[in-house]
DNA sequence: TGGTTTTTGTATCTTTTGTTACAATTCAGC
DNA sequence: GCTGAATTGTAACAAAAGATACAAAAACCA
């Protein structure tokens, strides 16, 4: 299968007796955009890999909500992966933000598998890693920077990864994306673009330089 | 020896051949208080997991520092450990606070050990969760909580992990963990006293309740 | 095209946090 | 006990972020 060689190759599988095991117990499963997969206190049964799409998680209160990481192709989320070593509730939220197909394994099978494949172990200790990293770089960034100066980063971030200086966000999003208000968002951008560091229309921001 | 003995239980290591491995290539270290043994860009020749003593772990810019974590005893700093895995320099410092006991194991044995003895693996997976839900719960304070309520939090923590009321500790130094200044601790505690939540003494918080 | 919904703009006010500047207190060592 | 260093207290002001309350603009769609 197509969708699988493409899998195994970006995450270095080659074990065949590896391969047949996640085939076998694998399922692959295609679900909506604006799909929610994971709520806080929800049971998790299976491992989900993104193979194509994107999945946005985050950590939400009352009024507010923050950004954690979006699972991206060939990645999974750290916190299911988390679960699946010991059982604890993380209160969390994941929903698709494109349509996305993802590899489901029964969670079983997750620890086995590290202890028996070393690709699988490779797998998921990159996992680990990358997804410390990524969440030690975000704290600092809330430690030590102020709003102007977050959502310049975070612009800046999504211009290089998409390869495009339009982004396109409605700034309730953006709020909810750096854990503030609308409002804060609205009056950071406007000072932003008075500073001539972009552009603002409706749902899109343009950045210049 | 004793030492290894009780760390081998507190880590469930079993396999004669891994603790073969650690009693010929590990070495014990005896670290004073105060002693730095990590800074940025310092490049990582050993894992250092801490049998004694308590090791401090934060990050700093010019006029800030904020907590990242504790190392206890039977455990070791995620980062040094991610370090072994993929090396990447990462601009964190960290700092005995008491007298400590390191055993200090060559980074070129880290991964192997961990795809060829399965108390090994488990140990590196623990660290990984453990460590990520940890600094996970401290984003979350950090982007939805205010400085009093995450003071509180902290004097709190400190009290069920020492056993005791009293937190011996400088107005200057709870700021460099919560990651502001001495005048907002001081100018909060002030309040917390006022609302009969704690007593304030030199050096020294005693917690009410 | 008109009406409805969503998004954005913005003024005003409040709260929180940060900064500056000094004074007062406490302790440690002589 | 005296002295110097470290620690704490605090007032006053500044800046950042949050909250409230509406208005205006843009998009959607019937």
């Amino acid at each position: 299968m197509k969708n699988f060689n493409s899998f195994y190759t970006a995450l270095k599988i080659d074990e065949p007796e590896l391969k047949k095991q996640i085939e076998s117990f694998a399922r692959l499963e295609q679900v909506e955009k604006n799909t929610c997969i994971l709520e806080p206190n929800k049971y998790i049964k299976w491992l989900a890999i993104v193979l194509e799409g994107k999945v946005r998680v985050w950590q939400e209160t009352e009024d507010r909500e923050i950004l954690l990481y979006y699972v991206q192709p060939t990645q999974t989320c750290i916190l299911s992966l988390a679960a699946t070593f010991s059982d604890f509730k993380s209160s969390i939220y994941a929903q698709t933000i494109e349509k996305t197909t993802l590899l489901k394994i029964p969670v079983r099978f997750i620890s086995r598998w590290s202890a028996q494949y070393s690709s699988w172990h490779q797998f998921t200790t990159a996992t680990f890693i990358t997804s410390y990293q990524e969440l030690l770089s975000r704290y600092s960034t809330l430690a030590f920077k102020k709003i102007k100066e977050r959502l310049m980063d975070y612009l800046n971030d999504k211009s290089q990864t998409t390869h495009s200086k339009t982004i396109l966000i409605s700034h309730q999003a953006l709020a909810s994306e750096m854990g503030t208000t609308r409002e804060v968002v609205s009056r950071t951008l406007k000072k932003l673009e008075q500073e001539k560091r972009l552009q603002l229309a409706f749902k899109k921001i343009e950045l210049n330089r």
